[in-house]
DNA sequence: CCACACTCATTTTTT
DNA sequence: ATGAGTGTGG
């Protein structure tokens, strides 16, 4: 400790006080900035505003900014922190290296992707994606089909990414966590082992093969670990609690030049185990980097206590394995309530009355939260809101990106970057008239014999299907071959000029189909090539739909938030409501069967409620259906139900 | 071979 | 309310 005071004193001057800006902890992670490092940063212990000062941190110690890397669970995110560094030092901290897991990947692929095999490229395919290649899959092999209980494309995928995330094989998944479908275990694996042979002929990664082949890469080219680790000397990790053991055995080789390691997380935080992450990768971690310094973030900077004294005997419910004990210097305020009503309707009007109250104070309703366990559990709310005018922002859920217009439209400018692309050429080809099955299949298959998707079209002229809309198509991409140089936009107005027919037939409500895709075309304005566009549409899809019935223009920010509590990560607000917290869907039915699923559920429980600033909410309707078990569900959440009235405050209220 | 209408089962969370 | 499978008629 003396010997860094002087240090600091004599041979750096510091731009910036950092003494005087953090507490002790938070400083000795900025400043220990050799080795490897743990931190454990408790919700609202200020763990961005640690990493903000530890980026700026390095780079007034020297370290050049491009030599840092900054991975982060969002891009948002990395964004966030680095315009924070900007601010406190200067533009240099722009120039770190930050992102996904999956956009560093991508990064790292486009350079070394031909080591292994893809030498003319790669497209990266998205969750929707990857299920219609398993659907076609599925049906070529379920001739024995007739068999109605056959797992959906989309339970197929999950089990696919379960057993990749975990490093278990596909035997096991399905014995672990698809015990139901093990009948169907021989047809899982063929189908698994033929969908992995059609993206390798496709030339296509999924979410998972970005990481998959970055490890691949960095495990058996020695050379290239080598190069790639020793150029970022300094790494540091957010959310560490959410990664899975291909991403910490990633970090394990970035980190193996320079073993300047930081990683951040909570283990009470960690929420993603349904998509392999393990927080015991926490747990693991001083293992696997011996000499690993452990630093743990106690003070809250958030929440009143109040709030605190609730969120500490809600966590105490969980198996800790870092015990941590949250506090604060902030006074006052009111205890959170747990409020029955005594039905949706009444949860939905409840909320608005107490916001419209909330707005009378002074509080701006960007400062206030709604937070939900689905998607959907907002949708009478959203109804509400919308009859009274309240502006807001939906986030999670349903994804602007997979709404079938959106895809429908890339997947025009898709097979123009790849014409080789199945899954495009499919979607495209079933919209129109005519087409079905059968014959997508036929053209397919005469496309891509030829070398682009205009050659391809162009041999189909002398075919019998040939229809007025395959020559529309073929209009436009003999428009794009004769004009190579035109923008990212420009191709996509002229995509959309020719979709719009079948977007006005295919949808009634097609003029608010409409503002989405020129929603879409301004997004394109800011991409340079289509390809990066299309990377980026997957990488980081655009989380909010454009609910905008209502959307008021210009108090644009201004707007309440709606939000799954997994997108509500790492955010705060002076007033959070959860809704539905009902036992039987918050935690869910299907939770009560594993002990491990039901503790992620309190987990999530928890991030929800750590996110007030002032004032929290909980609200659960009684009297649901539940159609699985058959019963009337009435309890309010069990993680709430037992905790005494001087932590939480009770209420009911009736229409 | 395709379109359309009907049935049954199914509902997290996301890069 | 939505998707996937089935059956029928053009």
């Amino acid at each position: 400790m003396q010997k860094k005071i002087e240090f600091e004193k004599s041979s750096v001057n510091f731009q910036i006080s950092y003494k005087e800006n953090l507490n002790p902890s938070q400083l000795e992670a900025v400043t220990c900035t050799k080795g490897p490092l743990l931190i454990i940063a408790g919700a609202g212990s200020g763990k961005t505003r640690t990493l903000v000062y530890r980026v700026a941190r390095l780079i007034e110690e020297g370290v050049s900014p491009a030599s840092i890397l900054l991975l982060t669970f969002t891009r948002k995110a990395s964004q966030e922190m680095l315009k924070r560094a900007s601010l406190l030092l200067d533009g240099r901290c722009g120039k770190v290296s930050g992102g996904t897991f999956h956009s560093f990947a991508n990064t790292v692929l486009g350079k070394y992707a031909p080591q292994i095999g893809y030498t003319e490229g790669y497209s990266i395919i998205d969750r929707a994606d990857s299920e219609s290649l398993i659907g076609m899959i599925r049906k070529e092999i379920s001739k024995i089909s007739g068999n109605r209980s056959f797992p959906r494309k989309s339970t197929l995928a999950n089990i696919f990414g379960t057993a990749v995330n975990k490093g278990i094989c596909i035997e096991e998944t399905v014995e672990d966590y698809y015990n139901h479908l093990i009948i169907f275990l021989d047809e899982i694996e063929v189908i698994y082992e033929k969908y992995k042979i059609e993206k390798i002929r496709h030339k296509f990664f999924d979410y998972d093969d970005l990481l998959v082949y970055l490890l691949r890469i960095l495990k058996e080219f020695p050379d290239i670990r080598k190069k790639i680790s020793a150029k970022y000397s300094h790494i540091m990790v957010d959310e560490f609690q959410d990664t899975n053991k291909i991403q910490a055995e990633i970090i394990y080789f970035l980190a193996s030049e320079n073993r300047n390691i930081m990683v951040v997380g909570d283990d009470s935080q960690s929420i993603y185990s349904f998509r392999g992450a393990n927080f015991e990768n926490i747990m693991t971690f001083p293992d696997l980097f011996p000499g690993t310094k452990v630093i743990k973030l106690e003070e809250n900077y958030r929440s009143i206590q109040p709030i605190l004294n609730l969120t500490n005997i809600m966590i105490s419910m969980a198996e800790n394995r870092y015990p941590k004990h949250l506090f604060t210097k902030i006074k006052g305020g009111s205890k959170p309530l747990l409020v029955e009503a005594d039905c949706e309707n009444s949860q939905s009007l409840f909320i608005v009355n107490e916001i419209k109250k909330l707005k009378k104070t002074g509080i701006a309703l960007n400062e206030i939260a709604v937070l939900f366990r689905a998607g959907f559990h907002s949708f009478d709310l959203e109804l509400e809101l919308n009859g009274e005018g309240l502006p807001f922002i939906k986030v999670g859920g349903f994804r602007f990106a997979e709404s079938a217009h959106i895809k429908d439209l890339i997947a025009i400018i898709k097979v123009f970057s790849n014409h080789r692309d199945k899954i495009s050429w499919y979607r495209i080809l079933l919209l129109m008239d005519r087409i079905g099955q059968k014959t997508a299949d036929r053209l397919y298959k005469k496309i891509v014999e030829e070398k682009s998707a205009y050659e391809g079209l162009t041999a189909l002229k002398s075919l019998k299907v040939w229809t007025q809309d395959l020559e529309r198509l073929w209009n436009l991409f003999s428009f794009f071959n004769a004009n190579p140089l035109i923008s990212v936009t420009q191709t996509g107005e002229a995509a959309l000029e020719y979709y719009l027919p079948f977007l006005k037939s295919k949808y009634d409500n097609y003029p608010k189909r409409l503002k989405d895709l020129e929603q879409l075309l301004t997004i394109m304005d800011r991409f340079k090539s289509i390809n990066q566009f299309l990377a980026d549409m997957t990488l980081e899809p655009p989380n909010t739909s454009f609910n905008d019935s209502f959307s008021m223009g210009a108090t644009d920010n201004n707007r309440l938030i709606l939000s799954t509590i997994h997108s509500a990560k790492g955010l705060e607000w002076h007033t959070v409501f959860v809704i539905w917290t009902l036992n039987g869907r918050f935690p869910s039915v299907q939770s009560f069967r594993q002990p491990e699923n039901l503790e992620e559920e309190l987990r999530l429980m928890y991030v929800a409620a750590t996110r007030a600033k002032k004032r929290l909410f909980f609200i659960y309707p009684t009297n649901i259906y539940d159609k699985i078990s058959g019963t009337f569900l009435n309890s309010p959440s069990c993680f709430l139900e037992d905790i005494q009235e001087n932590a939480l405050e009770k209420c009911f209220i009736n229409r």
